[in-house]
DNA sequence: GTGCTGTCATTGAACTCTCAATGACTATCA
DNA sequence: TGATAGTCATTGAGAGTTCAATGACAGCAC
């Protein structure tokens, strides 16, 4: 497989697009920043908590198994173990085993987490609408919506790339041969 | 000075708010997590020190006080704080009194510093014109640019609200007063 | 000058996230 | 059946962020 490790001419960005993505990457910040405090809050979790136990109570049953409720929550294996560990600890999710796959895992939201995120949400949402739909025209919720699902078909794309996946190999094997510094220092990994 | 402390009917998101609500999410967080890795991966830092030092880089001299170096790369003091010690052992920023105030602290980018950062940007700015601007028409990135804006502008009214203020005033009485439990379970802090 | 208040910056503890390693189990194939 | 590879989920270490507390100094009123 051909791969460009040669980096050509550097397309920088031009001021109208320097522009645009400092400003998307300021509001994000604040935005984010201003949701993650009110639900900690309020709740006393964090953004992501919260995605977690709102997945879990759109699911039939309230429960899903670890693997399921880590892609839907777009989160890692890793973080919903922690995650799902805390929530136990407050009695807002319970976990049992899987009955078809001894590997397996099923976290199920407890009244109380349901009663939890019921009060959570409430407020969340004023926030929400407050912070991002009070102040965008309907027009500007269709641009926002088509322009998020072509950032994550670039995000898609581009982490599927050759280029991409040239680079993770190459991490694997840095891995692998301890004494490679990787592409630390180096054009070829522009995925 | 009054406040509306009983809520009133939650204002739900429409379908068509919650799919953009949930759409712009999920890019914003596969694109940064993207960014992040890497940046984590050929610089060896995440983007907030990332932001630190590209700030740093266009002040005059390559120096800014904390504060203002807070400021513009829109962080809190003591995460700068942990930031730059981190940095500083790397030998990328340097710290020195302030001339003028024996409080303050002046950190400036070293030549270290900004030839990493100059071997980062190359690669990283490659990445965010693949993941968003190759994605994005014109047209978009102008709609992309004035939506930030209005986000950014929410973010400003309502945390400068007076519920906001109400919320943040409840929350130090209960600092003081340590067996309030704020308003952990109930409405009236929708900022 | 003295005292009070506010600002500058740092520090340590608690928490979350990431990464790599691990144990337990399933699936596949000879 | 037995060996091998792959999946499910957890764990611990290391790193970054937040929050509250702190020390040092500036600015202002008296």
């Amino acid at each position: 497989m051909l791969v460009p490790v040669e980096q050509t001419e550097t397309r920088w960005l031009s001021p109208v697009e320097q522009q645009a993505w400092r400003a998307f990457m300021g509001a994000c910040r604040r935005l984010f920043a201003e949701v993650e405090g009110h639900l900690q809050h309020v709740a006393g979790i964090p953004h992501a908590y919260y995605e977690i136990l709102v997945r879990l109570s759109e699911a039939p049953g309230r429960e899903l198994r670890m693997t399921q409720l880590a892609d839907v929550s777009i989160s890692s294996k890793s973080r919903l173990s922690h995650a799902v560990a805390r929530l136990e600890e407050r009695g807002w999710i319970e976990r049992t085993a899987c009955p078809t796959d001894r590997r397996g895992q099923v976290a199920r939201l407890t009244d109380e987490g349901f009663a939890a995120l019921d009060t959570a949400a409430k407020t969340h949402v004023e926030q929400v609408r407050q912070l991002i739909f009070d102040q965008l025209t309907p027009l500007q919720v269709g641009q926002l919506l088509e322009i998020s699902a072509a950032i994550e078909a670039g995000v898609d794309s581009v982490s599927s790339s050759p280029a991409a996946q040239a680079c993770r190999a190459a991490r694997e094997e840095a891995a692998a041969d301890l004494d490679d510094p990787g592409c630390l220092d180096g054009p070829g990994c522009p995925g």
